[in-house]
DNA sequence: AACTGACTTGAACACCGTTCACTTGGTCAC
DNA sequence: GTGACCAAGTGAACGGTGTTCAAGTCAGTT
């Protein structure tokens, strides 16, 4: 059975979690697939692009994690839109923090891949429908997604691991929760 | 006269300037300074701290840059705490913007050097000048380095060049005030 | 004149991403 | 069956990387 391009992919997200992406090697790559380096050319075009398939494929991690919150969550059309915002904030700091060097690989991709589209949209949705106009939703979450990724990608470097995760994840929504306060003044005002 | 260490620091400078991180090596670096590459060993123990020395050097200009308002403005210890946290923010984005790749380098450090830590203790000064005790100063001062290391690694990604510089700067001040704004209401209610 | 120590060389090492002519193995039409 | 086709992989090379280190150079001190 040969090598599919889902195989390669899979097989970089393991590397990656195993060894960090220093050691995410096209030869290391294809030892573990059982092949020589030149065959991951077949399915790729270059690394920088299964980089970008990888970082887009932890990126739709964000969008299909079970919610962060209790057991039980309203469905996300009924949510408060704080909530919302926070939900889906959480989502993606999640989702990088859930791979070894994550977040330096999330905010290294080259052009904005599908699902990064998709989870900005998301964003822009739930500030809209909050009642944000067009140029304020972009606003919105552009300084969410700048906050997250600037927050996640500082706390990965640092390997953080010293500071117990609860305490970590409390900081985190005690920012966010800055940044969504100034959300409501200066964009929605109510 | 042999090669000084401020020597290499600036030779890496200006290779960063014109050619960007991927073309800073340290055979090209060495060229350039008419040497070979094993010599730049015997100043820097190893590329990453060379890298380590730039990024603090970039930093530091976040420090020492003119102020960015207007041709006269009033001392730091008597500009209110917004404006004081809006110059140090912008003067940040400045200083990166300032150089080729400069967000990627200043983000990628392995430990906070000594110009990073007085940038957020500047950061801290102000917020605590301003009535907030010291873990609201620093939650503040974190959520606002964040924010403008997501953004600014964000915005010199995407080659911006294409949005002219003046819009690009509005974006970043509607989007700072928005996080200023947060401070106010969650750290400083008043 | 001998020495010392800062500084540089030159060559090598192990590794990197990438290319490409060539081989392999399986699937299809005839 | 047999030949053609084609996806998939090989093996070897290319130019480049960061890094090490014995050996060399050379200004300044003794």
């Amino acid at each position: 059975m040969p090598l599919r391009q889902a195989d390669v992919l899979q097989g970089a997200l393991e590397l990656l979690d195993e060894d960090g992406l220093d050691e995410l090697t096209t030869r290391r790559l294809a030892q573990r697939l059982g092949v020589r380096a030149g065959a991951l050319y077949w399915h790729y075009p270059s690394k920088a692009a299964l980089l970008d398939a990888l970082a887009d494929r932890i990126i739709g991690e964000m969008l299909t994690q079970p919610p962060t919150g209790g057991p039980d969550t309203a469905p996300a059309t009924e949510q408060a839109w704080p909530d919302r915002l926070r939900e889906l904030a959480t989502r993606a700091r999640a989702a990088m923090l859930a791979h070894r060097d994550g977040a330096r690989l999330v905010v290294s991709f080259t052009a904005p891949p599908p699902n990064a589209v998709a989870y900005f949209g998301a964003l822009i949705g739930t500030l809209r429908s909050a009642g944000a106009d067009a140029p304020a939703a972009h606003l919105g979450a552009d300084v969410v997604t700048s906050f997250v990724n600037g927050y996640t990608l500082e706390e990965q470097a640092r390997q953080a691991a010293l500071i117990p995760q609860d305490q970590r994840d409390a900081t985190f929504r005690l920012e966010l929760d800055i940044v969504i306060a100034g959300i409501r003044t200066q964009l929605l005002h109510d």
